[in-house]
DNA sequence: ATTATTTTTTAAGTATACTTAAATTTTTTA
DNA sequence: TAAAAAATTTAAGTATACTTAAAAAATAAT
């Protein structure tokens, strides 16, 4: 199946999520940024690879074969993205545009091999759920931030949730990165701030940034 | 430029390396997996391009701008190579599939990334030379076996000459991973056993396994 | 409820990257 | 060196994934 049938499924799949009534051909043109012609064309074709069921004039909904290409790739986009968001210091922005790519030419393997690396992981760094090989979604997020965890506990990190360039550079100094282990070894409750070893390093952190690392236990 | 002309312009180029008659359209052809036919027409855009210099009946020959392509291509993959040999634990033959698909998806941000990640290395674990972001070439291996390293220096994994499994399982377990560091602590000279440390390890390997492995100066 | 607007669909056409079949040119070999 | 074989090119045609323009249907507004 080609890039260009992978990027409607996944759109399709990824606006019904949002909204059911989004996945009307217009809507899933725009997302593409082919023309409202194009897109139905192609809902036509898919159709008939019974990727999707197609109704004149109706929103496009996929068949259970077509949600499982689109959870296939939108496991390895995510993969992808928590990979490299661990291995590189790149932005988030430029980390995305390389996923979107990367997905289309990854093959199961490669993305078992990636997920078994990273400890298979439930969500990727913006805290979206990543799909496990056989397509199923772990909904509730078990994460919780580093200010709520317990004394003693060893946890891997879930997200870095921030934009800031100031903050990645110090976690990156301090080997605070996605899916690192750390242990929390004191919690001082009454100054709100948090010692961790990680690695060879033991830092303490203050609320600031306690509340935007979020962890998972181990 | 698409995945066809990258894939054309990196065939001409590699089938140059090793015959200049080669790059007749058939041949480029045969490796491709076309019909002649399309090779020639292929050709013929490609000249309109400025990719390649296309006269009947001859070799096609690429231009400065071909080549430039083709060692952009030739780069992305063989980094791609290097990366997944040390990341993971798949086949040089997965992997070479897997970066045949990955090279043609990869921003020169993420190339340089990969290349600063592994040390800027010049060599594939193959031994194929990798060509820089402004694609020059080190043609001469500096690479040299363990078995004639020097006592005290430190160096790193260049290559390991082998396909076989044990070995890489062994060298898995042992932390001897292409492009990791390692310092010769002893060369046992009448035993032609090398004592060497990497990581927390301290391993001592007879000539079956010095001679395979090859390594860069640090 | 009728009109205006928007969306969807149909129809016709394009670029890319192929295919097969036949014609032409080159290369081989006897 | 002339005929046979092989390779290259030309020509015609196909599938994919689009495009624009016009027609048809659905939705929104008065």
């Amino acid at each position: 199946m080609s890039i260009a049938i992978e990027n409607f499924v996944k759109a399709i799949y990824k606006n019904d999520k949002h909204d059911t009534q989004d996945t009307k051909p217009g809507n899933i043109a725009k997302k593409l940024g082919i023309s409202n012609a194009a897109a139905t064309d192609m809902a036509k074709k898919l159709a008939a690879k019974d990727l999707l069921n197609y109704e004149k004039y109706q929103a496009l909904k996929l068949t259970d074969k077509g949600t499982k290409m689109a959870l296939n790739v939108v496991r390895k986009h995510r993969l992808w993205e928590a990979f490299l968001f661990k291995m590189f210091d790149m932005s988030l922005h430029d980390i995305h545009r390389e996923a979107e790519l990367l997905e289309h030419q990854t093959s199961d393997l490669l993305a078992e091999k990636i997920s078994e690396y990273l400890g298979h992981p439930k969500f990727d760094p913006h805290g979206d759920p990543i799909p496990n090989a056989d397509g199923e979604i772990t909904t509730e997020d078990t994460s919780i931030s580093l200010s709520d965890a317990i004394e003693g506990k060893t946890y891997t990190i879930a997200r870095l949730m921030s934009d800031d360039k100031e903050f990645f550079d110090f976690c990156a100094q301090n080997q605070i990165k996605y899916r690192n282990t750390l242990t929390v070894s004191k919690q001082f409750i009454a100054n709100k701030m948090t010692q961790i070893s990680i690695g060879s390093n033991t830092i303490v952190l203050n609320e600031d940034f306690t509340k935007i690392i979020y962890v998972d236990e181990n």
